[in-house]
DNA sequence: GTCTATACGCAGATAGAC
DNA sequence: GTCTATCTGCGTATAGAC
């Protein structure tokens, strides 16, 4: 059973990602759970309050999320697979939440954004989710270099940034292109992105198996 | 020197970017080119018109900017430097003109974002920006797999919404999360993806340096 | 073309009854 | 805890003078 105060974070978070903050009003909320607009008063102080309230009710429960999905795992192929799952389920949920198919991802990053050049409560919760994020994918492409599954000529602070701001653009391209459909193309996008990341078949045993044929061949030889 | 009509237009595109649709007012438009708010009327039917018109301008001169810039460029490496700087000069010229330092890009799928959900206009005008954007993408690519300078195990069309949700994610991202910031780390960027999607110095030549080598080794082996 | 004056509605927020 | 009633301010938009 929930709460007056869930519900009401729940109907928020729900009307925030459809029609961001702006032209979100307390009475829409109120009325999506049958409640009028005073009563909201009650649990929050201001619209500013409710809003920071939501926006760290996500953050944590989808650092949450990912930290869990990550734990116990010791190859890279599988956390990059875990993250990537983690995020696409996320995101579904909100999806649901807000009312949208399957097929239509809800935008974060937008509401988030929205959030970030009005409060600076939002703005520090919100950088500190994308240093736990950056992390994440730190350890993995660590991990998949030791074991000569990731690719060691790219830069790795780099490459972490370039999978978070990868992935989050491909939600939000699916929110503003018709005809870009995240779901539908899952797989490939997913299979695309390891293979770019991956140590190339021919090099991963390279040390053993490569040496003696690279003597062969002049040093210095472009081929 | 600028017509009132052309001011209007450069002040709303300013605001709206700050502030989003909602919370841009005629007032701060108006105030903003030293003008009264009624007189934005003369030139517009109303606020969203306006936006409309703003939306129309940013799209025809970025598509422009892209068309133009890889016009008579023969080689795929070149055409990817060449998209990734248009548009990171796009971004540029945008910051610029809402007053932001060079570090501080703008978020433009953002301002997209808010108003696909509102005018159905502006939703055709962004499908048919981003139509262009990824042909420019795919023709890039297929001219690199023809030349053995892009791997031919990427799907083309799942790498070129990749490669535009990685672009337009770095932008995202860097508005979003204080500690990522794209211009210093450019370079990197660049050179990062280049190499995911390139192909591997030891396969360039493949078919001709390679089969001697392959036929000294056992089908199926994995190596 | 640009202005002053103004209509009208809805937003966030509060007072106080029950 | 939840409501009705109400305050105050600002938004878009229009009428009409100059």
């Amino acid at each position: 059973m929930l709460t007056t105060k869930d519900k009401i974070i729940t109907a928020s978070i729900k009307n925030f990602l459809i029609w961001g903050y702006e032209k979100t009003s307390l009475s829409m909320i109120a009325e999506d759970i049958g409640i009028k607009k005073p009563s909201i008063y009650y649990y929050f102080r201001s619209k500013e309050d409710l809003f920071t309230t939501c926006i760290n009710y996500i953050m944590d429960s989808l650092e949450k999320s990912l930290t869990d999905s990550i734990k116990n795992i010791k190859s890279s192929k599988q956390m990059l697979e875990s993250i990537f799952t983690t995020l696409f389920e996320f995101n579904s949920n909100l999806s649901l939440l807000v009312g949208n198919s399957y097929d239509k991802p809800v935008n974060m990053l937008n509401l988030l954004h929205l959030g970030i050049n009005r409060f600076c409560a939002v703005k520090e919760r919100i950088d500190r989710y994308y240093d736990t994020l950056k992390n994440v994918f730190i350890k993995m492409i660590e991990i998949g270099k030791k074991d000569n599954k990731i690719r060691k000529d790219l830069d790795t602070n780099a490459l972490a940034l370039e999978l978070i701001a990868w992935i989050e653009g491909l939600f939000a391209l699916s929110t503003v292109y018709s005809s870009f459909n995240i779901n539908t193309m899952r797989n490939s996008l997913y299979n695309n992105m390891w293979k770019t990341i991956a140590m190339p078949e021919s090099q991963k045993n390279g040390f053993f198996k490569k040496k003696p044929f690279s003597k062969t061949i002049s040093l210095g030889t472009k081929w």
